[in-house]
DNA sequence: TAAATCGTTTGTAGTTAGCAAACGATTACT
DNA sequence: AGTAATCGTTTGCTAACTACAAACGATTTA
């Protein structure tokens, strides 16, 4: 254990890259996604809607990791494009649940392939089988407060 | 080659992901390096330059995506902390050559160690190999434009 | 009945970033 | 030589995003 040498070492530390790597991502996906009438925030609602289908709107605030007050305005514009269905909870009717419709599922899939071209740039150095292991990383990291969990912290026993 | 099948499955798109979990990193990120007064582009544009010493504010500023009239600010509030250095080249004395100075690197490897806690929480569900991984990914495709690229493009033959 | 929760509305404030126009210094073109 | 272009810089404007707080009706819980 070097306990001291150590210290002068750097670790690897990805945040800065992630940040910096997902700003230029960020950039690419709005233009290629912008004639969807989609921003990048719409994208990954969405996204996260495929995977936690059903959440309520306070476990959906959690995961995006923004306010509750501002998630309705983004619930609002998806759901006049008929993306998402708000339906009250059956078990507490002051909860909203949040699905994905059959139209929004087709719309995140067409914006998926719309993106073929902002990650070929961004992603340029990458190969295919690079690629496809940096997903399954992120698909990973990012499902770490799986729907059950996230219901679980909103609905605490 | 199911040309027509291929069209009903959406591929595995990284984007969204990425522009998620960078931005729970990001927000994790500032709050774990704001003791040292540094901000998420603070710490991007010192990543940065770490790789690519000796780069010009012209190839900093696409490198980093960001107007080259806002980078005057952000290059200003390095260099009063004496981060980084600002010379004449003197190749073409109008262009000012970026140096991050030992202090800026001495910073830096402070700041990814602050980071600790934060990727912990953001990339809890990595192992440390997974995350090895993925800062290689990151290390990768944020090098695709090298400084001698970003030079290149800045002043063609 | 009283208190707490969920979604909602409204309003405020701060940060961020892009963009355009112009300038001095310097270099490149012809 | 003279003209045009480039680099960094300053200034000012603008739009977008987000956090945050306060309050409300509907509903559930104590």
């Amino acid at each position: 254990m070097s306990s001291l040498t150590i210290l002068n070492q750097a670790p690897h530390r990805s945040a800065a890259l992630l940040v910096h790597l997902a700003r230029h991502m960020r950039v690419r996906s709005e233009a290629a996604v912008a004639p969807l009438g989609l921003k990048a925030r719409h994208l990954i609602a969405l996204t996260v809607l495929r995977d936690q289908r059903g959440s309520t709107q306070a476990a959906l605030a959690t995961t995006l990791g923004v306010d509750r007050t501002n998630l309705v305005g983004l619930l609002n514009e998806l759901e006049c494009q008929k993306l998402i269905e708000r339906r009250r909870s059956s078990e507490d009717r002051r909860r909203h649940t949040v699905e994905l419709t059959d139209t929004g599922a087709e719309l995140l899939a067409k914006a998926e392939f719309a993106l073929a071209a902002a990650e070929d740039e961004v992603l340029a150095a990458l190969d295919r089988e690079q690629r496809e292991a940096l997903y399954g990383l992120l698909q990973l990291a990012t499902a770490e407060t799986p729907a059950s969990c996230v219901a679980a912290e909103a609905s605490p026993a």
